[in-house]
Order: structure tokens, then sequence, then C-alpha cells
DNA sequence: GAATTAATTTCAATCGTTTGCGAAAACATT
DNA sequence: AATGTTTTCGCAAACGATTGAAATTAATTC
């Protein structure tokens, strides 16, 4: 690479000293307007650029975040990701991303890395994978503010933002028995997962709350496209299938659609479905899918405005107190119930 | 941020010089074992860290790649994403991410940010706004490596990693003559963009290749949900409507769907429908969408490979010989035609 | 035991920028 | 003319790590 240029080649040009330099560049009082607009006018002719990584090595920090991130390819994330990007734009932060592909291992070799790259904070929805968090507790022992956002754990000393997934499930249900539906299946994510549980609970409470009994065989594991629409095909095949279906993500619920209209059963008249996420492809699905919408672009900047605000009362940190955001979310109400 | 074990403090610790533990981590051959072991042992204790930013600063090199990119939640960009983040952390490179929103003004604010970021090399898929180039002729000017994906321009020298445009629509509009179309229509995208003309004209030379006349009336533009669902609405009320669509993403194909549909026209069987890009809405848009598998995730490792393989060379950058590395598309036949 | 060689370790400069402190001008005051 | 004030600028250290060259120590040889 073509070495930039510096201060120093601007000392020289001018003859004087590097100090007077940086002064003269951002205006500092002790230099005389004339040396000052001769050194901003050669600065600006030659293309001088200050050396950020020079300064962050004065300065140890790198206005630069780290995201840890199960994977770009999901519309929820991609969404969360650009608005991190949106706010960490507007305040001259920049993003490293890195994909945990929802490997354990991967995320554990993630947090190294955003840690010799000396990110100022980091940002983090880790792996289904992931059980044991002591990778993210050595970036809290180095004291590097980190955010949780989505996946979040409490027994971590750590902001979190999370979408009401309790609120969203339980609208969902309600949903789906207003419509009618005496009985409602739920596929769920991982129990080991905040959203996991809360969206359970949302379930649960919204039955209880219309004094539908609760049917643990009702409940099935099953968070992806596959493995959702295997699942809705067994259950399908039961004579007293349900007729209603909450799934933990879009996928899951188009998955559901689709094999019951496979087995020949109408949606929503038949079979009436819910999703969470409003993604893109929801709006595709054929009927298009009442979901709930977890505002993943918002959730992304309330992360990263989290973190900003750690990063600016890093001095004064003495008593820390982990926050918890909850964004509510939205039913959005389509033609699949 | 509490301070992190240095050089220094082993040193200290051990009454030795910094140099000493520089080399002694190292394995340089002057450091006795002894010393050596003794070194290792109280890094790993201290849980010492190499500090990246003054290693970036004395190397003049960050380890770091730059990615400017239209917009993250398009599902064609996140897998592009994906596999640049996949070859980079296999070669232990970082990457940053720098959204341009599709806007010129916000893409040469990005140029300047990779700068002053000092990244090693860049990555780039340019606005649909962008029509002066010179803010990433300053990048190279600056001698940073720059590989243009999907989105290119000639007129730089620069490497470009493209799909096969040209291909992946010849196949598809011969897929859907084949299949008994004889009037088809394209949505295109903008014709000062390389994909734009690519892509007509390989819809152009299919239809000659089987001899049928080629009709401005049927060249659109429209690349987004919302205006192909205008335009198909305005093109299938025409007494005269084309029963074969080829639109240049899938976004614009299902609009077509849906407007089709709308307009009570059976897809296949009144109208067929081929997209462009294979994402996972294809597979969930009912009927199916045919379309050009683009392999975003290939697209991605190559472009990265490529600016790697210039992060090599980089010393002997004598004549500088602009490569193009052209993916093949593949068609990927659905029930929409 | 002195001299030579070999094995270890330290010094000091470097990367680009900032900043406390001291120094040298320029100016003002008697 | 001597002193006191400002104004303006440079020195040098610092951030953390690396590295050629010099210096120290230990080992070897005659």
């Amino acid at each position: 690479m073509k070495r930039q240029i510096t201060i120093k080649d601007i000392a020289l040009k001018l003859g004087l000293s590097t100090s007077t330099i940086s002064r003269a560049l951002k205006d500092h009082p002790d230099i005389s307007p004339k040396t000052r607009t001769a050194v901003k006018e050669l600065a600006a002719l030659l293309g001088y650029r200050p050396n950020r990584v020079a300064l962050n090595l004065r300065n140890n920090s790198t206005s630069t975040i780290g995201l840890i991130i199960p994977e770009i390819e999901h519309y929820f994330f991609s969404a969360i990701i650009n608005g991190i990007e949106e706010v960490a734009y507007k305040n001259d932060y920049s993003v490293m991303v890195f994909q945990s592909n929802e490997s354990y291992k991967r995320e554990v070799i993630n947090t190294q890395a955003v840690l010799t790259n000396r990110v100022d904070g980091v940002l983090v929805s880790f792996s289904k994978e992931t059980n044991d968090f002591s990778h993210f507790q050595k970036l809290i022992d180095n004291e590097i503010p980190v955010v949780f956002f989505d996946r979040v754990i409490d027994e971590l000393q750590a902001d979190q933002v999370v979408a009401d997934d309790y609120q969203g499930a339980f609208l969902a249900v309600n949903h789906l028995i207003e419509k009618g539906c005496r009985r409602i299946a739920h596929f769920a994510a991982p129990q080991h997962l905040a959203i996991g549980k809360s969206r359970l609970s949302g379930y649960h409470d919204a039955l209880l709350k219309h004094s539908i009994p609760f049917d643990q065989s009702l409940v099935v594991l099953a968070d992806t496209f596959d493995t959702a629409r295997k699942a809705a095909h067994d259950i399908l095949r039961r004579p007293d299938y349900p007729t209603g279906f909450f799934a933990v993500n879009d996928m899951a619920a188009i998955a559901i659609i689709k094999e019951a209209k496979h087995l020949g059963l109408r949606v929503p008249e038949d079979v009436k479905v819910v999703g969470f996420e409003n993604s893109k492809s929801a709006a595709i699905s054929e009927p298009e899918l009442t979901t709930v919408d977890q505002f993943g672009f918002e959730l992304g900047r309330e992360a990263c405005q989290q973190l900003l605000r750690r990063l600016k009362n890093e001095e004064k940190n003495t008593d820390f107190k982990p926050t918890k955001k909850v964004i509510k979310t939205r039913l959005v109400v389509r033609s699949s119930t």
C-alpha cells in the first residue's frame, strides 16, 4: 500500500514540528492563525487523513463495535444488523461482524477475535448450541461492555435487549382462540433459550385465560422449515389434529401452511397458523401469514444505543446495574387466520 | 476498560526487557529455553493477548477488510456477506460492514470510513444511485485493493466478481420459450447497471435464437416488489398481455405472480414466471418460483478470495491486470413455469 | 589464565499521533 | 533598558510491539 501522508510530512514541508501541526489541525488556541491556515491548506492539498490506527493505540479505543451473531442470512438477524449499523454509522462507530453459524466452538473463537481486535464493545446473540457462557464472562471480566440481544441470559452481568416474546406469543395465541381455535399446537424453540421459554409461557397463559387445558403433546420442538414440515406432517395426520398453530418463527409457520395444503387442508378454513418475526416471506406465503412483528430493526437500534450509552459512561462504572429493554411486539393479522 | 496485560507487565515481573519477552513469545532461537518457558507460563497465567492495534500500527496493516454493500436485508446480499465472512474467518481477517442503503452520498462517506479505518482491502457492490465513481478511484489511487462484486464497472482498474447474468437470463427466457411462451415480458433493472444490461441482452438473445421479434414495449423497468406489482397490473390488463415473464429478481417475479393471481389468471397455466436470485422466498411463493440461482454465497467467497490474493501479492504489483471472475448460474425449475 | 567464540539479553529506534511542560520569541510596561 | 506578560512553538514521552545492532554474560579453546 502506498504510504499515506502523515503529520510528519506536513511538518517537514513547513519547517514546523509535528506538535504544531497536530495542534493547528484541531484549532488549538496556542497556534497563530497564520500557521494554522498554512497547515490546514497544505493538509488539504496533500490529502492528509489522520491515521486512525495510531489514534486507536494512543487512546486505547477503536471506535469499533464487535457483533457476534448466529447467521446473517436469517431475515430477522439481517434486519437487526441493519439497525445496528444505522446507529453505529450515526455515531461514527464501525461494526465488525462475526458469524457463529450456530456453532459454539466458532462462537468462542469469535469472542477471542473481538478481544484481539480491541473493539470498544460487543453485541451478542449467541448460538443455539451455547450452554457454557464463560467465553462471554471473559469479555465482561475484561470490562468490555457487552449487550445481549434476542438470545439472552440472565446469569451474566450484562445489558439485554429483547422482543417481548411473552406478549407476542400471548397475542398470537389469543388471536387464534378468538378466531375459534380450541386445539392449538405450538412449534417451539429449544427450551434452554429464553425466547423458547417465554414464547411457550405466552402460549400457555393465553390458553389459561380462556380456560383451555394445556396439552403437552401439542408442543413440539421445531424451529426450522424442515423440522417444522416434518412435525406438521405427523401432527396433522392425527385424528384429533389441532386447528390452530403458533410457530416460533415464520419459516416454521410457512412450513406448516405448506404441509397443511399438501395434506388437502385449507388455510385458514380448516387450519389457522400464526408465525413470529414478520419476515419478507410472511407477506409472500399463500395465504399471507399472520405473524408477530419482532421489529428487528428497532431491536438492533436499541441494542446498539444501549452499548454506546455504556461506552460513554465508562469512567464512572462504579456499581453496574444491568438493564433489560423489552421491545413491544405487534400482531400483524393477515389471511392465514 | 480495564488495562490489558502488556508485554511490559511481563517484562517487569520477570526482570527482563520487553524485547526478550517479545522474542520468547514467538520462539526466537536467541532466547534460552529456560526464560522462554518462564515467559510463556507467566503470559498464559496473566492472560496476555498481544495488542492488535499496536501491531497494526507497526505493520501498517490491519488484517481487516471493508465491505460496502447496498442493503444487508436483501437475501442475495446477506448470502454474499455470509460467503465473505466465511473466507475472511478462515484467513484470520475481520470484516467491517458499511451499508450504503442505495444512497450515493452515504456510499461516498463509506469509502472515507474504510480509508480512515485503514482496512487492507475493500469489497464493493455499489448503490443504484451511483453514477460517479471517483470515490472508488480514490481508494485505488491510495493503492488499496478493491474488488467489485455483482454491481461492477469496467472503467475502474479493479477486479470483478459477477454472476453470469447473461447466461442466467438466456437460460430463463429459453426455458419460457420451450414451455410454449411466445410473448415474453422482461422486468428489468436500471440500464446503467451492468446486471441490467446483461440480463436484458440475455433475454434479447434467447428471443433471437427462437426467431421471436424483440418488442420494446414488453421491457419495463421494475426491480422491486412494489414497482413490479404495479407494472404487472398494467401489462396484464392489455388485451395482448404476455404469457411469459422474466423478472430481474425474485421479489419482482413474486409480485408478478401475486398480481396475476389477483387478476384471476392462473400460474403457470395462463402465465409463466421466472425470477432471478433463488432466494428463500422463491421456494415459499405459490406456486413455487422457477428462478435462476445466483450462488450468492459462492460469489461472496470468490470475491473475498480474490481480494486476499491481491493482498498477498501486494509487494510485486508491477503491472496490474484486473481480473473478472464469472460465476455460472443455474436454472432452478419449479412450478411457476 | 587470557583470549576467542558462542549464547543471551538489552538498547534504541520505529510505526503516527497527542499533550504536559518548558523555551523562545514578541510585545507591553515601567 | 530591564523586567514582566503573552503568544507561539518545540521537546520528549507515551500508547504496545518488533527488530537490527550493540552489549553483556557464559562457555570454550589454547
